[in-house]
DNA sequence: ATTTTTGTACTATATAACTAATACAATATA
DNA sequence: TATATTGTATTAGTTATATAGTACAAAAAT
């Protein structure tokens, strides 16, 4: 379970805010596999959106694999995270973690220092079975 | 020195990728402090765009005070990367791993996976003073 | 002091992004 | 088999983004 909200200002677009709050709900565990999110219709009355702004997050969250939909039953938690094959997660992870060092870096952090956040950091999930 | 190129097919906005470039450049080493960048009218030629794409990224980036602009003389690579407070670098560092953390959960890997791709990394920054 | 070089500001335009209204289609349920 | 429930598709309108053309302003160089 999760609870949305949305924030109009601040720029970020509805849509995008409701992707978000689903990757973290994953990554923090408070949603778990298999798990069926709200439908379409009821996230938008509820945040006062159209349901089509809602169905656009399910939309792209269920092209990476996060998201399974079925039209008549719902939308849930897929199992496993993205699916990639091996050499694609190999060079999936050695690509998010180029991007994160040059982003660090640029902000004047050692490698040493983001290390030590990260292992600090208590963001769990439940979806890691490697 | 930086070897500036475009990529027109992709989608990603001309003056995000010279954004891009220059911190990657700035991450890798290439680009080193107070070292001058191209004027924008030269890169604007050089890249076949228009002088205000090219002076909207090194706006975007001074803003981030990545870089130092004069006019009459040109636009630098900063000192100190971001400067910002001891709060604010804690703060910023929370952010950006917190985020990273949430990517890769959702990608299915682990902390421990991220932590010894990022240790093999051989990305190197010439600005670190920490 | 004049000219050149550098970044900046203003305006216009085309394209993309975002959201909504509403109709359609598939599945589940009574 | 009807009907209700769920996601999907189509269309439209508004706003934001990206880029360009051109004029302006500040600093450096002569």
């Amino acid at each position: 379970m999760i609870n949305f909200i949305l924030d109009p200002s601040g720029g970020t677009p509805f849509y995008r805010q409701i992707i978000d709050q689903i990757k973290f709900g994953i990554a923090s565990g408070n949603l778990k596999t298999g798990e069926q999110l709200p439908t379409v219709r009821s996230l938008a009355v509820q945040l006062k959106v159209n349901l089509n702004t809602i169905a656009k997050a399910y939309k792209e969250l269920e092209i990476l694999s996060i998201l399974d939909t079925q039209q008549g039953s719902g939308t849930f938690i897929n199992a496993n995270g993205i699916v990639l094959s091996d050499e694609e997660k190999q060079s999936k992870l050695q690509d998010i973690c180029k991007e994160f060092l040059t982003v660090a870096y640029t902000y004047g952090f050692s490698k040493e220092e983001v290390i030590a956040e990260l292992q600090n950091n208590n963001l769990n999930n439940n979806l890691n079975n490697n």
